[in-house]
DNA sequence: ACAAAAGTGTTTTTTTTACACCCATGA
DNA sequence: TCATGGGTGTAAAAAAAACACTTTTGT
């Protein structure tokens, strides 16, 4: 009934990280690792995506979500990502199935690193207008990823996940418009954004800034995030 | 760099079917069977739950939409799941990650029959608010279904999958209210519905019934189902 | 003629969009 | 004082919600 040994097939966890900078959206590109850690057997699909986020920016508690199970069966087959898998897994002609999910990370949370173990050579941010070629299908993924974030980032309030603690609401704006792809008209914004009980207005402004200093926000939780 | 064959995790695919009887949203719940039928090698994610719907319902190019994959490591543990697959299946201690389709068929459509293969015993449609306790975690699968297709109904258009060709607007505005969990207004629901392109009017009206008959549409596609 | 459900428009409310000028700051 | 981007309100349009009576049929 189980498949049998010469059918195996991988199962792996995916995560695509994204993080905003002021000016566009990025997305954590790991270069030169294996394209999905290992998955303990008693790990559950979020846990095992919790643990890969945290592998690549030690950060903890953070928005996760499942968006797409990749499992083309010539996924991992390209002769160059053959070529590859070959110097790093015991069975790279073992189809893989991968569960993808997607991550909101406050980039000043993270500071690009190598993973702690042997392969990593450098986790860095990529602006998703300008990603290259990935291996794999992970330029699919980031697509599926992006694509599932724009259809919840209003309904869910997902824009405050992407930005520091203290915002104004131009940045919050210039999210939503990177992320929505398309222009939104400034006094709307602000007015439906103000009727949101979590936008806290501060009593402090921006700062070392050559202009009028425009007043910080910050996101009230209900919960620990 | 693979699991070790003690890691080994088999992967499935499962379609929750919906069918639509005028009175209550069914789904198609299959007794007595692997939970969730081999999965070659070959095969996409997106064909194997087109496989798995053809086996159980004889239906070829049917609405599918994958919506979420379940991987919980207890989730075949149970005892009675695990008495159940000491009998059919050569691995039962596997864990068992499965990727879960749901899909949108006319009932009249589906003559509910025993799959081909050995073990099948029923096919059979249940009410959705009368769904006993099922094997595994399909309860949970059924709940997740739906509540991707109440999310979808409305943008995606879906209803008209689970009416006959020719339907009256009564039996849509009911489809919609049991779906959304909510009432309707019959006027504004026909309002709407009205400015759809693919609503065609038929010059036919409802037959054998003791009042009023209700004009009939159909539902014009675009491309072939 | 009656029971039963089909069918039909208008008004009100809410939501969304469009739009232009003054303000505070640092250089 | 000027350049820069921050900040503000109102009116029009569109969408959504509320609401009740007449029609057609079979018995």
């Amino acid at each position: 009934m189980s498949n049998p040994d010469h059918s195996i097939i991988d199962i792996s966890v995916t995560c695509t990280v994204f993080g905003f900078d002021g000016q566009a959206l990025n997305v954590l590109l790991m270069r030169q690792r294996p394209p999905v850690p290992d998955f303990p057997l008693k790990e559950t699909l979020d846990d095992a995506a919790a643990r890969v986020l945290y592998e690549c920016t030690e950060l903890d508690g953070i928005f996760l979500q499942q968006f797409y199970t990749f499992g083309h069966p010539q996924r991992v087959r390209a002769p160059k990502d053959q070529d590859w898998l070959k110097t790093v897994r015991a069975h790279p002609e073992r189809r893989v199935v991968t569960v993808a999910y997607y991550s909101l990370v406050k980039m000043d949370d993270v500071s690009p690193r190598a993973a702690p173990d042997s392969l990593a050579q450098t986790v860095e941010w990529v602006d998703i207008a300008k990603i290259p070629a990935l291996a794999f299908d992970h330029n699919k993924i980031v697509v599926g990823g992006l694509k599932r974030l724009k259809e919840q980032l209003t309904s869910e309030n997902l824009g405050f996940k992407l930005l520091p603690e203290k915002f104004t609401l131009i940045q919050l704006q210039h999210l939503y418009e990177i992320v929505l792809e398309r222009k939104l008209d400034k006094r709307n914004f602000r007015k439906t954004v103000k009727k949101m009980q979590h936008l806290i207005p501060l009593d402090e402004k921006e700062d070392g800034v050559v202009r009028k200093p425009a007043q910080l926000f910050k996101y009230k939780r209900d919960f620990p995030e």
